[in-house]
DNA sequence: ATTTATGCAAACATTTTGCAATAAA
DNA sequence: TTTATTGCAAAATGTTTGCATAAAT
């Protein structure tokens, strides 16, 4: 059971007093955003976001806030390899990768207990959490196998 | 459901013949190491390995062929974002990552059909395939509260 | 022999860092 | 006033492209 405390926008305003951070006007617009959309978006498009909004905010700002915000477990980080991407922090959830436009939704999906149960006693351990990233695609048929040429 | 005619590394080779391409070293590097390890890398992360493993491969290379290879189906590309990940094209597979020991241990686990039909009717999109993450303690009892830095 | 594939070099894009100016508390 | 935060400019890092050379079939 992961219990966060971290809900609501408010909670994230919140949270980042209560550790000491302030609460610039820069800072707030990413937040915002976070709170704002499902998917789970890279700094470069944060960045490109609030700008094009006319919330001005320099790249320096987006990079060192996301990364204050994630090491203070204000926002989630999602590390894969070399990318990183920012969201929101609400109950565990799970994702579902869209193949067609690299964006990611965010699901809540409860697995039967009895399929735990099942892999507890597979391994041998206690499970405390889970995430699964689905992958998918846009529309039923838009198969990598399929929609190639062979040139 | 997804009836992926590629799974050995046999197979990606011969895929590649049978679509044009040719069989290079540097190909042959590539697919060799992706079919040798679990998770997926980034093009950044096969130039550096392949290199450190004294298989001399430049820039270019990497990136071509990783577009070519994933835009002929041979290889799997996760595109978030900005970044893409590259995998080879197997199972779907899971794991148990051990928050005792940090162990990692494959898992082979068929989420039941009705849960997936459930996920694409909720999100309105055809999935391909999925890769679940347990965290796990070895023992029944493990405090999984983490305490933030509060600095 | 033919044509794909390689990889240097250079353009382009993204991310990080030093630091003086700015703004939150 | 104090100190975290901003954002420019420049460096570092990552990705793409043009093209002459090399290698696979």
């Amino acid at each position: 059971m992961s219990a966060k405390q971290i809900q609501t926008l408010e909670d994230a305003f919140n949270s980042c007093q209560a550790k000491g951070m302030r609460l610039s006007r820069q800072r707030r617009y990413i937040l915002e955003l976070l709170w704002e959309v499902p998917q789970h978006l890279s700094a470069r498009e944060i960045y490109d976001k609030l700008n094009q909004q006319g919330k001005a905010i320099g790249h320096t700002s987006v990079y060192q806030n996301l990364e204050a915000l994630s090491r203070k477990g204000i926002v989630e980080c999602i590390q894969k390899a070399d990318c990183r991407l920012y969201g929101n922090i609400s109950d565990p959830h799970s994702h579902i990768n869209c193949l067609d436009t690299g964006e990611i939704m965010d699901v809540f999906l409860e697995l039967p207990p009895e399929l735990i149960q099942q892999m507890e006693e597979r391994a041998g351990v206690k499970i405390s959490d889970y995430r699964i990233d689905f992958y998918a695609y846009r529309s039923p048929e838009s198969s990598p196998n399929k929609a190639e040429e062979s040139l």
